[in-house]
DNA sequence: GAGCACTGC
């Protein structure tokens, strides 16, 4: 039987449901049976089955639906689906033979508490909740504003306060004030749900003269928040409450409380230091830990030593407060409870060995056994998440029709917005919602209708090895805190139950927190950021987390390359320069130099390229040539000079859509054949139009482009080609040599490739455009390690440019050397 | 001769 059985690897494990042939798919004549396979699939199915036997070419399984009686199927255990005379059979197994199924322990009698088992913060003695009125306090003309709609707005909050004093926030309010007040800092732990995001700014409204700010890791949560705060507070947004994310400013010097994220914060210290518009700074979501939170924990516990009328707080959903309490002098924590409802938690009793295959048995089961309520799935990628998708929708049709139908939705940063909206859309009758999902159902998406989450207990997680300068993504396992965070996902509405596809032992392994990102993260950027503000001690900075001292030598040496740093270690004009610029060091050094070389215009195009992601998009693999090749004939200078000239040729093309009306759907379609991104070149224009301004800031000059485009955020933009002198491809690519300095390789008489700055072997990547062809030096913007060290986003150079450009860092003859 | 989680200015 040259058929495979159904396993992620595809390598004949024992527990297995149905059988896949070669190509890991289920037979054509699968779906055959339900008049769904298109003829490509058939065509694919004869193709494979070419030089096979006559017995091998028999179909190896034939669903056999008699065989699914409903008394077979019901029952909760996922039944082992084995083959049996070619038919597929789902065996009803009610013994206690556990070889060939999952089976759970429901431990949730014992570990009820949707806190967890350990780690269990006490409430603060005297945290007695009480009812407040609102209005009783806030009854002043704070609520009027400028337009004179104060009762519609009134009525409206009025209506609002109504579900706010249902909060456990709210039912606090006093005691938390009078705290919160009295401490310079605090830490607030509150769960998901206690709605300290939207009440706590507010309750502090009367007692603050100046502006309250609340940081945000992410932009749609700081629109969001601002949005309901502004309706519950009888404001217009951007007048007393407001918000400010990048691109997108609806705050005045009026605004009350303003909602940013934490970048934005970040750029605000860089204009002002002390931040002397703001009474009461709140960082919302720090159990995140990402780079920029922390970086601004370091910043404030600086800032609170000399603005002595600035208050602080912490907030946090898990219980890691004792690290940000000893970080700020022992500040006093607060707990604020959450309204989670009870989620049930079952654990495998023997870890899996393939976590698609497990994941699908799962799915099954709860779609078999329990009621209604859609299924979430949290998988560490794309791959695991398509190829889950792909088998369920083939199985699905063929599952006991007793239960409710699968419908699997994928749910990934890279997919479009309209697919990734298809998680919103309610289905018909007797049907259930599988979505299978990154992390970004974790904490950016939240689904309604969940009411059962399987957790894969991983997670992809990008690694900055700076010995090596380059970055790896590995498959990771999740912290408790993480799996909390996941299951929680099921209680937002009812009770849930989470399905965790690893044992209670390896639970307990688990590390409680997610390690920060800061601790492996490049900190190039929040290096130049310290030494922008006349930071000398790096190594001694209050770092939340100390990145580690290899990785800040790096860093100060990557920088010192770059020339933001002098001999001394002090910051340069250039250096002072490219810490303005909302860009990476790199990218920020290739812009001012490009002004230097005079070809600023067409280099700006290619860097907003470089920053929105997902723009040139991996097409699926049966199309992979067909769009390299399209590509290819498209971009005649790009074939010659590489990735980034084709960026900029791309860019162009765009941009002539953008002058022809009605054009919109031709331009759609043009992006679909090359497999690139339409809402991606959208940002690119709005990164385009910030730089540019950016750019007539720093050089101080008005005329350096003859028009900007004001950023606006409907669809016709109406952009023109006029530059004002042609592209200087030389000038172009040096540009980026002054940037990407280190990221060069030399061509070997054998055509591979070896980097010029430790001479380790490198590829070029598929993708690229001049993968193949041999040449004397490249310079890449990316280098990932997978199969293999793979340098990506290529561009031909010139042996001379790299004495030209890197004489600084390449010792003298080097180049030379390595090349011979 | 190929796989990339999620954010931010």
């Amino acid at each position: 039987m040259s058929a495979q059985r159904l396993h992620s690897k595809f390598d004949g494990g024992n527990d297995l449901i149905l059988e896949v042939d070669n190509q890991g798919n289920l037979p054509a004549e699968f779906n055959a049976d339900n008049h769904k396979v298109n003829t490509s699939q058939r065509k694919r199915s004869r193709k494979r089955s070419r030089g096979k036997s006559q017995d091998q070419q028999q179909n190896p399984i034939e669903v056999d639906k008699k065989k699914l009686e409903p008394s077979e199927i019901i029952q909760t255990e996922t039944k082992e689906i084995s083959k049996q005379n070619g038919h597929l059979k789902l065996q009803n197994d009610n013994n206690n033979n556990n070889n060939n199924k999952i089976t759970y322990n429901n431990i949730s009698k014992n570990l009820r508490d949707s806190r967890g088992n350990s780690n269990k913060l006490k409430k603060p003695k005297n945290f007695k909740p009480k009812t407040v009125d609102f209005f009783s306090d806030d009854e002043d003309s704070n609520l009027k504003d400028t337009k004179g709609n104060y009762i519609d707005l009134k009525s409206k909050a009025e209506n609002l306060l109504k579900i706010r004093k249902s909060l456990p926030v709210y039912k606090a309010k006093d005691e938390i004030v009078s705290r919160l007040l009295k401490n310079r800092v605090t830490i607030l732990i509150g769960e998901t749900g206690s709605g300290k995001s939207t009440q706590i700014p507010q309750f502090l409204l009367p007692s603050n003269n100046k502006c309250i700010a609340v940081t945000q890791p992410r932009r749609v949560a700081a629109i969001n928040l601002a949005t309901r705060v502004a309706e519950e507070a009888g404001s217009y947004l951007g007048d007393k409450v407001g918000y400010s994310v990048r691109f997108d400013n609806k705050s005045t010097h009026n605004t009350k409380l303003k909602y940013l994220t934490d970048g934005m914060l970040l750029r605000e210290i860089i204009i002002q230091t002390n931040l002397p518009q703001y009474s009461t700074i709140i960082i919302d979501e720090a159990h995140e830990r990402t780079v920029l939170t922390d970086l601004l924990m370091g910043f404030l516990k600086e800032l609170l030593e000399r603005r002595s009328d600035l208050n602080l707080i912490i907030m946090s959903a898990t219980l890691d407060a004792e690290k940000f309490s000893k970080f700020y002098n022992n500040a006093e924590i607060l707990f604020v409870e959450g309204k989670n409802f009870k989620v049930d938690r079952y654990y495998l009793n023997s870890s899996a060995d393939d976590i698609v295959d497990t994941c699908l048995k799962s799915i099954i089961q709860i779609n078999n056994g329990e009621q209604e309520g859609d299924i979430l799935v949290f998988l560490p990628g794309q791959e695991e998440i398509d190829k889950s998708v792909g088998l369920l929708e083939r199985i699905a049709p063929d599952l006991p029709k007793e239960a409710p139908l699968i419908v699997p939705l994928p749910l990934y940063a890279s997919l479009s917005p309209a697919d990734q909206a298809k998680v919103f859309l309610p289905l018909k009758a007797r049907r259930r919602k599988v979505i299978l999902a990154t992390n970004i159902a974790e904490t950016s998406v939240t689904v309604p209708g969940v009411r059962y989450v399987i957790d894969s207990g991983l997670r992809k997680v990008k690694v900055w090895r700076h010995q090596l300068g380059l970055s790896t993504l590995l498959t990771a396992p999740i912290s408790k805190a993480a799996a909390m965070q996941r299951s929680g996902r099921a209680g937002r509405e009812r009770e849930g139950k989470v399905f965790r596809l690893y044992t209670e032992d390896d639970y307990l392994k688990l590390p409680n927190q997610t390690e920060p990102e800061i601790s492996r993260s490049n900190v190039i950027s929040p290096v130049l950021m310290l030494k922008k503000l006349g930071i000398d001690d790096i190594l001694n900075w209050s770092w939340l987390e100390h990145p580690g001292e290899d990785s800040l030598i790096s860093s100060l040496t990557q920088l010192y390359q770059l020339k933001a740093l002098n001999d001394s270690g002090t910051i340069t004009k250039l250096g002072d320069d490219m810490a303005i610029l909302p860009l990476e060091p790199q990218l920020s050094a290739i812009l001012i130099k490009a002004h230097e070389f005079g070809c600023l215009e067409h280099v700006i195009d290619i860097v907003s390229c470089l920053s929105v992601d997902n723009l040139i998009l991996n097409p699926q693999s049966d199309i992979r040539d067909e769009v390299n090749e399209k590509r290819r004939n498209l971009c005649i200078l790009g074939s010659k000079h590489g990735d980034l000239i084709m960026l900029k040729e791309l860019f162009d093309y765009y941009l002539q859509f953008n002058q022809i009306s009605d054009s919109k759907s031709e331009r759609a379609q043009w992006c679909k054949e090359l497999a690139l991104s339409n809402r991606g070149f959208k940002n690119v224009f709005k990164v385009r139009n910030q730089i540019r301004q950016y750019m007539v800031t720093l050089t101080k000059d008005k005329h350096l482009f003859e028009k900007i485009e004001q950023s606006d955020d409907n669809d016709d933009d109406d952009d023109k080609i006029n530059y004002s002198k042609p592209m200087d491809i030389p000038s172009i690519l040096k540009s980026f040599l002054s940037g990407f300095i280190s990221n060069t390789a030399i061509g070997m008489p054998d055509r591979s490739y070896r980097t010029t700055t430790t001479g380790q072997l490198i590829s070029v990547h598929p993708s690229s455009l001049i993968f193949g062809e041999k040449k004397d030096a490249i310079m890449y913007t990316d280098y990932v390690y997978t199969t293999k060290g793979y340098a990506r986003n290529v561009s031909v150079i010139e042996l001379s440019w790299l004495q030209e450009m890197g004489s600084h860092i390449l010792a003298p003859g080097k180049v030379n050397a390595v090349a011979e």
